[in-house]
DNA sequence: AACAAAACCTGACAAATATCATGTTTCCTT
DNA sequence: AAGGAAACATGATATTTGTCAGGTTTTGTT
């Protein structure tokens, strides 16, 4: 396995693609490989965090926890991206939660080097600017989703969204592959509403199931419902 | 009225602040003062922004049309911040529209200045990614508060918002005034909604009102309102 | 001051969603 | 393979919220 970051593949999906040599030489020193097994935490909400996680394999959900004791998920962080940047940039706690989805596998680079590369080299820092730039337009429109939206077309628009992130295997189903209540906590709705709407897309045909492995079998539905139809 | 950046007290509170005096310079040459009256639109979703606004006076709202035209108020803009950024540092259109809630004065700052100090004055982008940075956390919090909260929890919210940002007058009532649209728009609900909260916080003695203007009465109850109590 | 337009308000009702209770299936551990 | 825990599922019901329809008040303009 590759363990250099300059000859990374991951590393060019995310901002450390904008580091020179001699940066990317440094992170690779000073980076901690570490694997998490399903369900377990990265980090907590209110830790301080002494770097951030490249994500080498796997997927973690990021979540915070609201006054009446439910999680929501706010991201769903995969291979190459780069989780605790923002608590990094700000030396504050992290505001999210990170929990393994499926075994994870991340880089650890300590803050220290981040921190100073952004004080030396613009490019990186604008790289960085540019991806928080995005998850900020990313956020806005979860925000008009959230509030705009019913409960059965963001249900919908969850599983077109694996569909597009993940894609599918051989036989169709989803390769990521969410609890009902993962996938309520990524929409904002009790589990139970969510299971009642799963099961009302099967029955439609717009869904299969097998196990907890789904299929979509009619995205067109799906899209149309998104839209309002 | 002052006119050199340089000076600006306004700048204090925003990016602006990290650059040198050169920049400013160029910023302040090149800068062109607007002004808008309530209601008018500062620019609107999908136009190509060529420059970024300061907010020299005044309250704008950034809103996103959704699906269903209704408009959601995702963030007010007020004395001291910038505007458009997003859109800059990404080179697209930009995602939200601005309206002027009340009279507003703000400068033009043309991009190619902003984006040429990027490159150059790795402190100016750092602090650009901190406010960044920043509004990210912010967003975060409303998509669980969209999420997890009541539509009356949402209000209550929304009022001890306006005051602890915007202060009250020598009588108590809340310096920036909005429309119970304006608010639904904030809250995410239904106009009727909103104002049936309004009405009920009254007759529960948490509000008062005089025409549009409003006095918080009881802000504990308020507050234990969006606790959950 | 008169008028129109916009904003505000309320009631009645419908729809969406949460909650509680309970049963079934799946999955993991031994 | 058995047992138990966790996840999934569904019904009954209560609550929240949206919608439509009709008012009243406020505001701005002539």
């Amino acid at each position: 396995m590759e363990t250099r970051c300059e000859n990374c593949i991951v590393r060019k999906f995310n901002s450390l693609r904008a580091m020179n040599k001699e940066e990317l030489k440094q992170v690779s020193d000073a980076k901690v490989s570490k694997k998490f097994k399903k369900g377990e935490a990265l980090f907590e909400e209110g830790e301080k965090l002494n770097g951030v996680y490249c994500v080498r394999d796997g997927v973690s959900k990021l979540s915070k926890l609201s006054a009446n004791g439910k999680d929501q998920i706010v991201k769903l962080a995969t291979t190459g991206e780069v989780m605790g940047q923002r608590a990094v940039i700000v030396e504050e706690p992290t505001n999210l939660s990170a929990v393994a989805v499926n075994d994870v596998e991340v880089c650890f680079v300590p803050k220290e080097i981040i921190l100073d590369s952004m004080h030396k080299n613009p490019d990186f820092t604008l790289e960085v600017l540019r991806h928080m730039a995005h998850d900020l337009k990313e956020a806005d429109d979860v925000i008009v989703n959230m509030s705009q939206k019913t409960v059965k077309q963001r249900v919908a628009e969850a599983f077109l969204y694996l569909k597009n992130n993940y894609g599918v295997d051989e036989e169709g189903f989803l390769n990521l592959t969410l609890s009902r209540e993962d996938i309520a906590n990524v929409v904002g709705t009790a589990t139970e509403s969510c299971i009642r709407i799963i099961s009302e897309f099967k029955k439609k045909g717009y869904l299969k199931t097998s196990g907890k492995r789904i299929i979509i079998t009619n995205e067109k539905e799906l899209q149309d419902l998104v839209k309002g139809f």
